[in-house]
DNA sequence: GATTCAGTCTGAATCGATACAGAGAGGTGC
DNA sequence: GCACCTCTCTGTATCGATTCAGACTGAATC
């Protein structure tokens, strides 16, 4: 058995109450007697104050946790992920905090109960699905969170930090119309939670599953609206994941019919990859070449010479952790809109004459 | 005030004791009663059971410890504690365990404290530098623990997952040997705590700091002096932090004398690749060719065409939470060294005819 | 009809600490 | 000499649950 705080308070013959305050309140009590105290714990092997009687206690527990949607073991393999933790962890860093990182088991049942249990001072919510369900969770325990997805029901008191989804979106979209582009596809990660890989149909963008997804898709749908290409004449395409692999699977056979498309917008870097991917791995290689662009502009995407919409990834997770662990006084300073670029490089170029 | 596991007995007019039941374990009441349980929990706004104070009596937290000695913050920038953490997190998933991040501030005593509090079952040790004082921390809790690094004075009921450093080093520096280098570079991070960057001198490699480092450089100096080149032969070059910058800054220089090496060993493809960068960066380009070798075979290594070590990674932090989170009745299983592999690519070549 | 047993539920003890009001001792000011 | 402080230290209540021995109930067994 450890030795608790009491046999150190026995060992001595001072109350427990005075060791307490050897450990959190050195000025509680006089020099000599603290000294005497830590040395009768060293002597004992008594680690000092139990962390969970501690937390219990003070109500608190000095750790936030952080929430990935998908896979805890996927986010370390997506390096837009890996930079928002970066961020995050360096301000952890500097407040003295732990992170605690909750994997979330796959059915709901477990999933919720993971969140119920995870000893926690608040949450910042990296999702990349649908959340509502941990959110409600998270507000049920009564703690403070900070989310990364934009949504629709969101409170005006709830902590925010993320970018214009739709405006970014729309700024790479421009771009490629803009160099003649009309017959586009759009490719993203679990547009509808049961979609087969490859094209898809929807009625618009508002009816993509994910917060995200849906707010880029208006975006690159707004963008061709504005050069007369509506909705409709966009092909949409579905990838079973955002990986490299998933996108080349959802793109295998999108340029095998009569007219293919000339542009691929994806909804993400990695899916940008994937789909250059495919095209390097066709039979006709590049000819004619085909405009792709992605989105996060990752580090891989500038060597790639990915066209893209640079969002500050590392920035976003500094500031949600901020969010969390000191609140602004103001409200609508929880509420944070980052600064998106679009990042013009050799992926994207004229529409080829045919 | 959130309400209690009691306020919810009260409602539904039973004994805390059922209420309990009723959540963690469903066999002890009757089905219909556990059911008007949850729906008085409901709509009380009950989140569940109190993490800490159940972990408090239940005497376990449900997450494990990740220990970097160096930054948390630095930790996410290197592709190899990434590579480890996907293997832990991947583990953690499957045994539905947390896993808790701890940052350690600069000084020493905050550091032991940051250890003492963390609310955790046991800890995965990733270090990279001295660790003894977090061992010694973690012994004194009682808690278990896996550790990464070769340690000289390992227990034998000490939990290990490592490669043969030593051996794997040796394998690359013969392969740089074979290739009849002789005027030869060892580069590695933080040699001595305050050693400048640049050349330093040791009387063996027995005197580096990290162990790690120890076992590489014994391994790099194994096959030099196999083909009769000793130790005072070599040069030893110190950087000041396992990054691309830090290693350029090292090596700044190094080719301006008259009998400039014909080989730089790094001991990580991190510092490797940033001798590339100063390699590429010399008005007088690459030629002579420098032979340069890594360590570790990080994913930038195959891109960059670097001849390294491979050694598993991922594997390096899954078996490592597995031996944390179920270890082996038989305490010879507790050690495992884990295969590495030379890999030859064209930062190597034969000595250039001057 | 007494015995046994499984199924439910309860109560008290416990996990390991911290908070806070207050008790004594010794020193100051007037 | 008395009131008033300050400095140390103590005792008790409390944080929010889980555990486990045992009480009760009703049905099955002999």
């Amino acid at each position: 058995m450890k030795p608790t705080l009491q046999a150190v308070a026995d060992a001595v013959g001072v109350s427990r109450s005075t060791v307490s305050n050897a450990y959190s309140r050195p000025d509680q009590l006089s020099t000599a007697l603290r000294e005497r105290i830590l040395d009768a714990a060293r002597q004992l092997g008594y680690p000092g104050p139990n962390p969970t009687a501690r937390s219990l206690r003070r109500g608190f527990v000095g750790s936030i946790g952080v929430l990935f949607t998908s896979q805890l073991s996927y986010a370390f393999t997506d390096p837009f992920a890996i930079s928002f933790l970066t961020g995050v962890s360096g301000a952890a860093e500097r407040h003295g905090t732990s992170m605690l990182l909750v994997p979330l088991p796959p059915a709901q049942t477990d999933a919720r109960r993971a969140v119920e249990n995870a000893a926690v001072d608040g949450f910042c919510v990296y999702c990349v699905a649908d959340e509502e369900w941990a959110l409600d969770v998270i507000r049920a325990r009564g703690l403070p969170y900070v989310s990364t997805a934009p949504r629709d029901d969101a409170g005006a008191d709830e902590r925010y930090v993320g970018i214009d989804e739709r405006a970014a979106a729309r700024s790479v979209a421009a771009h490629v119309a803009g160099l003649g582009h009309r017959r586009v596809a759009l490719l993203a990660d679990a547009v509808l939670p049961d979609a087969p890989a490859g094209p898809v149909t929807l009625s618009g963008a508002h009816e993509a599953w994910h917060p995200t997804t849906r707010g880029r898709l208006a975006g690159f749908a707004d963008a061709f609206a504005e050069v007369g290409v509506d909705w409709a004449e966009l092909t949409l395409v579905n990838a079973l994941g955002n990986s490299r692999q998933a996108a080349a699977a959802a793109v295998a056979g999108l340029f095998d019919g009569p007219v293919p498309p000339t542009a691929v917008l994806a909804g993400s870097d990695i899916l940008a990859l994937g789909v250059l991917d495919a095209l390097a791995q066709r039979p006709g290689g590049t000819n004619p070449p085909v405009s792709v662009t992605g989105f996060d502009d990752i580090p891989e995407a500038a060597s790639a010479g990915l066209t893209t919409v640079r969002q500050p990834a590392e920035e976003k997770g500094r500031i949600a952790a901020e969010l969390l662990l000191d609140p602004p006084a103001d409200a609508a300073a929880g509420h944070v809109l980052l600064p998106t670029a679009l990042v013009v490089r050799a992926s994207t170029g004229p529409v080829p004459r045919s």
